[in-house]
This record gives C-alpha cells, sequence and structure tokens, in this order.
DNA sequence: TTGTATGCGTTATCAT
DNA sequence: ATGATAACGCATACAA
C-alpha cells in the first residue's frame, strides 16, 4: 500500500517535475541550477504544495533552528513580557521557541532540560530555580537570573545597582527611615543582590533601615502585620519602603491602604521590575526597571554563540528608575 | 573521522552494552527484552548519559508530539493567561508548545502556518487576525474566536451571553443609561457579538444606550471627547459603561478620574476578560470573566482528537461576572 | 526472545 | 550542471 493523503516529498517533487532528487534539493536550498530545471521544479512544487520536513532535515544537518526556553509561568508579567522579547529576538535571527512552563519544580526543569536534549535544539534559556541542575555539555545553556558556575553563562539586570538607585531615590525623596521588604527564596540568585544594594547605600548615607524578609509561601498577611506594629499613634515609623518585586509592592499597597496609610505621602513606595498595566500603559507603581529586552537580546546572542567562543559567565545590564505616582518624584 | 564529542547515538549503546541495535530500541521503548539484557542496556544508557533523538523518532513516527500555538503577543495579559492554560493542558498529555507570536500582522500568520506544518507539528491552535488564512489539510488546526468556517473548528468564549450579562448587571445595580465602548477591528469575530448580547439586552428591557465604536489605532483621547461631550452639567449622562475589554475599561477609568466622575457612585463599570493584578490577584475592575482554562483545555483536546472524528465547528464556553470594585455588587 | 535489514525525507558526495 | 547513492538515528517487520 502506498502512502496515501501524506504530505507530499522530495521524491514526489521530483517525479512531478521529471528531474533527479538531489535537483530538487538543490533549487529548495537556493543552490544554482539550470533555469529549465528550476522552473519545472518550482512549479511541481507549487503544485503538490511541498513543504520540506523539518525533521528529515534536522537529522541530517543536526540543526534544527529551535530555542528551548523555560520560565516558570507565563502568568506573572514579568516572565511574560520576558519570554515575549525572547521570541521576537529568537524570530528575528531565524529561530523558533520551545516552551516549557516550569511552575518553580526543580523536577520539572530537569525533566525539561532533558527533554529539551532529546528534542535536539540548538540551546537553552532558562529561568530557574534548580541549583542543582544538571545541564548536558552538548547543547548551550543561558542562565537569567541564576549564576550557576563560569561554564554556564548568566544574564541579570544589575540587581545590586538596582537596590543602591532604590535607596537612593527614596533619600533624595526626603525619606529618612527605610524599610526592606521580601518574600522570596532563600536560594542565592542574583536578585537577592537587591538588598545587598539597598543596605549598602543607606549604610553610606547614614539612614537606618529595616529588613522584613519572609520566606516564600509565606501569606502576604505577614507583611500587613509587620507593619501594623510599626504604626506608632496612627503614624507608621517608615517614611520609604523598598519592596524586592512590583508584586510584592501591589500587595503593600493594598495593605497600607487598609491601614489608613496614604501614598506618598506618609510613605513612599519603590518596586522592581518595571511591571505595567496590559502591558503598555502606566507602571503599577514607582519601580526599578529592568531591561527586558536587552536582556533578552544579551541571552539569545549568547546562546546562539559559536560554542568555541569564550563567553562572560555573568553579565549584568543597567536599571533604570521609573515614577509611578508612589513616590513623590 | 569518527564522530567526536557528539551525542550518543543507539548504536554506541548496543556497542557498549554488547548487544543488538533493536534490542536497544526495545528497552527504550518499554517492549519486553530478557532481564539481563534490559539492565545491560540501561547501564549503557546511563553511563553515555543517551537520549533519543526525537528528530529521528519523528521521522519514522511522523508524530512529533509538538503543537504550535500562534498568538499575536504574550505582553497582553489575556494572550499570556491563554499560552499559559494551553500550555498546561498540552504538557499534562505529553505534548510540547511551540510558540510564535505574530503581532496582529496576517502575514507573518500565514508564514507562521507554512512554518508550522514544516515543522511537521502535530497541530495548531491560534488567535488569528488573517481572515483569509490558508491552511493545509494536513495539520489540524483549532482556532480561538475566529470563526472561519464549518471546516475549522473555532473555539470562544460565549460572547454574546456575556455582553447579555454585562448589560444585566449594570440594569439590576440600578443603570438606566448605558453606553458600550469598543476599540478594534472590523473583522468578524466571535467578541464582536459583545455588543449584539448587550444591545439585545437593552432593548428587551427597554433601556436606553449608546454605542461609541472606533477603529483600530484610533488614540484612547476619542473616548474622553465622547465622554467629556456626555458630561452635562458636571454630570455624566451614563450611569452604567459597558467596556469591550478590561484593557479599554482600564484606560476609561483613568479618563474618568481625569474627568472628575466617580466610579461607581457616579458611572459603573464592566469590561471583559476577567484580567487580574499579577496574574493571581483581585480583578482590574468588574468584568466578565472568560474561562481561560477551559479554552485551553477544549482546544488542546479538538486539535488532538482523531482527525476522523466529527468535531464541531464552533464551540462557546461560559462565561462569568466577577466584581472588581467598579460597580454596586 | 534477539538480531538484521530496510526505510522514513533529507543532504552531500560522488560520478556522469 | 545533473543524477545516483550513501548516510543521518531510529522503529519495525522479518529472520534466526
Amino acid at each position: 500500500m502506498t502512502r496515501q493523503n501524506q504530505a507530499p516529498t522530495m521524491k514526489d517533487v521530483a517525479k512531478e517535475a521529471g528531474v533527479a532528487l538531489g535537483t530538487v534539493s538543490k533549487v529548495v536550498n537556493g543552490i544554482p541550477v539550470g533555469e529549465e530545471y528550476r522552473t519545472r521544479v518550482e512549479n511541481a512544487i507549487e503544485k503538490l504544495n511541498y513543504r520540506v520536513n523539518s525533521y528529515a532535515k534536522g537529522l541530517k544537518s543536526n540543526k534544527t533552528y529551535i530555542i528551548a526556553v523555560m520560565m516558570p509561568n507565563l502568568v506573572s508579567p514579568f516572565f511574560a513580557r520576558l519570554t515575549d522579547y525572547i521570541n521576537k529576538a529568537l524570530t528575528q535571527r531565524k529561530y523558533r521557541m520551545l516552551f516549557y512552563a516550569t511552575d518553580y519544580d526543580p523536577e520539572q526543569e530537569q525533566e525539561y532540560v532533558i527533554l529539551a536534549e532529546q528534542q535536539k535544539v540548538d540551546g537553552i534559556i532558562c529561568l530557574s530555580y534548580n541549583p542543582n541542575l544538571k545541564v548536558s555539555e552538548n547543547v548551550p545553556l543561558v542562565s537569567i537570573d541564576r549564576y550557576f558556575g563560569a561554564a554556564i553563562p548568566c544574564v541579570a539586570s544589575d540587581n545590586y545597582s538596582g537596590g543602591q538607585l532604590a535607596a537612593e531615590k527614596l533619600i533624595e525623596n526626603g525619606c529618612r527611615n527605610l524599610a526592606f521588604m521580601r518574600i522570596g527564596s532563600r536560594l542565592t540568585n542574583e536578585p537577592n543582590k537587591r538588598k545587598d544594594g539597598f543596605v549598602n547605600t543607606c549604610e553610606v548615607r547614614g539612614i537606618p533601615y529595616t529588613l522584613k524578609i519572609v520566606e516564600d509561601g509565606t501569606p502576604y498577611s505577614a507583611f500587613e502585620d509587620f507593619l501594623q506594629e510599626h504604626i506608632k499613634e496612627g503614624k507608621l515609623e517608615f517614611d520609604g519602603i523598598f519592596c524586592v518585586t512590583d508584586s510584592l509592592a501591589h500587595q503593600i499597597l493594598v495593605s497600607l491602604d487598609r491601614l489608613g496609610i496614604r501614598v506618598p505621602q506618609d510613605v513612599q513606595i519603590i518596586g522592581f521590575d518595571g511591571a505595567q498595566y496590559f502591558g503598555d500603559m502606566e507602571y503599577y507603581c514607582s519601580t526599578i526597571v529592568q531591561p527586558l529586552e536587552d536582556i533578552a537580546e544579551t541571552c539569545v546572542n549568547m546562546v546562539l554563540q559559536d560554542r568555541s567562543a569564550k563567553v562572560p559567565s555573568l553579565v549584568c545590564l543597567p536599571v533604570s528608575y521609573a515614577y509611578g505616582g508612589t513616590t513623590r518624584g
């Protein structure tokens, strides 16, 4: 029984055009061929609606033009936007994106890396929460925000400077008693440097500060309780708060509203990320903006780079401050 | 010259284990094999860190376990969330997602469909803005929100009922002079039925209404001008507004704030989509919630369904109302 | 049960 | 310049 209702192959095209298989391959790949033959082949391709099978092609050439991208999810605007930029950067370079959502699960991450390897992708870009991720030598991997050691290039915002910038902006806007709030992993990763930068500037500038850091999974009410405890005679002790993400800043704003503390009159808030309403409008809050487009471009360039080229093990890209209504300027 | 530093193949494993190629294949695919052989092969696989090459596998089996998903972008929370759910549904079924961002460009959409076909994906799920999209018979395609005709299954929210529900909720909350606002394509698509449902209920209930519909690309200021014109003696004529999306509702809220009109005291607003702050918190506004998870599941089930099975040409899934602070209830 | 051989749709190396 | 043929890594029908 012959193939029925199957997609046509090069062989079919060759038969239709009355030429040899190799000739069809040449036409498809833009290799010079006699004018007469070329049109015959092109007509046959048109007639049969032929498409090259990229699996067969990949099998031969050992190149797939596919990059695997791993993120915790696409629901967080930060991840979604970053993925969007990565996808754009890949598309511009004629690459496609195979996407995996890891849901912060280290085991799934490991599984997906293995999957990507057998998918024979040309590279992997991942934002990982698995500090022990095992990765094969055979496929280049670029990490976002997590440093795995010199062998695996890591791209991140300049989180330390971002922390400094947040403190400076608050101080510049008149704050004299600061707080830093963080929820999240105890894993060492680049974003944790936000705190260090913040603390550094507070100490250099001689501004008192308080840290409220809770573990992942802690309910947000912990922060509200914390704020409550620091309200003396109806007045919040802090006049400036740096939240480790815009998402947390949003929660804090809700709590402050509930507690009757006005923003930015009573306390000024700075978040981190640069999240925007519906992706393209104003900022949720005053914030340290991550250069997502640069991060994406950098990741793509590095993952596509010749393996033999020496790549830096950590690239930090400059952040900027953006006003979003929760500070005085 | 032999392969060097290449990923190991089944042949390598067979040699290492001292068994035949076919035996390795059987072990890999869980086909019964002698206990002795099995462990020998498994050890060899472990030792060489062997991974099956899914390209070679796909070439043989004509099945790739990859579904292409096309969306305008991942920046809009609606698209991002929908894509997230689709990806989850695919992952649960051991499928992977190849993602394409179309940026609303009909030509790119067409290109991507062709690309997907030569990528030999097992199916395509797309939210398209190309009314003339050409699609091959060889790969199943499921459309979201755009009806292409009986041959191509379309999945959407029950937009008509959503429009009705919005009108009913506004009326129920005491509104007696309604407005509908829309920005967007003139292409016929399912979401356009929101207006029809809204109008239907207004007429049945005998409530006066005004439509303000502008074309894509019109600046938002057009709506603010419109509102301005309908303010008589400091009072907005409308006491209820149904916005075609939450995104537009957000813009309208900004405009109303600027115009000194209070929400929900002076006017109540209902949006459409069910967008949430940072994906998982409160709603931006009172809204008609699209059942994104159901839509995703339905699309995935349909695209994976046996081609021979008759699939319905249009599936509409029930929407619901959610309070989000911009109405009285 | 295990091994061998063929073919999937390409590309590339040959002769022609 | 063109056509025949081997190989890519795997699955499978068939032979042992």
